[in-house]
DNA sequence: CGGGATCCTACGGGATACTG
DNA sequence: CAGTATCCCGTAGGATCCCG
């Protein structure tokens, strides 16, 4: 998340911001998987199956500097650390799981789109296929 | 809400899948772009101040591959390209939209955080009376 | 005009290893 | 347990040149 670009005389620097952030691999998974109460951060990694813990650290920190997400740490030994959506989170979560909705509706669309892109990508040779 | 413990389920492949090309850099940009109807390629590359025409042709290669985008071809000298949204990418446009919007309107809270954040990191250590 | 083909760099992101 | 610090690699993406 860097430049800013003026589309149009309309303002779409904040725009492309958040676009980029809930573009990101981890960032909206987390933001959902937070979206049911708190988690700690061992119990995100497990619930995000794949994610390394850098990556897991990045995009809390991430989320947390942009007020998504609220950081508690408890002074306990071994350590315990509660990441839990912020009001601004929660706001978040409405219009991107509105987009998840979406995907999931129309995923089956673009899979069949892709299908006939790429078979028109290989049809012009098929009919010259002695050519070869 | 639902439960969103899903997260192995298969129907998140596709969610992601669509959300990782809604973050690229620019495919959101060129959607919107286009939501006013057809444009030739010199046109959105004026628009999206920018751009370089590698990324715009991959952008609409990839918009028009997903189904999101139709390519018609004038055989002209020179030549014409127009790029137009299908009923889908119309669709899409409005939960993209939606995020749009909420990005503008919260884009200030945002970047409050982000300076709170900011400050707070810079800050040694000074536990001040914390305002709660 | 609308790209295709290349080259090159920055950065996202994974895999350890180490620490308090 | 919850990180921080390195190393390393793939790829997104910009700049350039060329062609029908």
């Amino acid at each position: 998340m860097k430049p800013s670009y003026v589309h149009r005389g309309e303002d779409c620097r904040g725009v492309s911001e958040v676009l980029a952030r809930v573009g990101d691999k981890w960032t909206v998974l987390v933001v959902v998987t937070l979206g049911d109460g708190a988690h700690r951060f061992s119990e995100l990694r497990r619930a995000l199956n794949g994610i390394s813990q850098k990556m897991l650290t990045a995009t809390l920190r991430g989320l947390e500097r942009d007020g998504f997400v609220t950081r508690t740490v408890f002074p306990t030994i071994p350590p315990r650390v509660d990441y839990e959506l912020t009001d601004l989170g929660r706001d978040l979560l409405v219009p991107v799981m509105a987009l998840g909705n979406w995907a999931r509706a129309n995923r089956d669309r673009v899979e069949a789109a892709r299908r006939r892109f790429d078979a028109a990508a290989l049809e012009p040779v098929l009919p010259v296929a002695a050519a070869r």
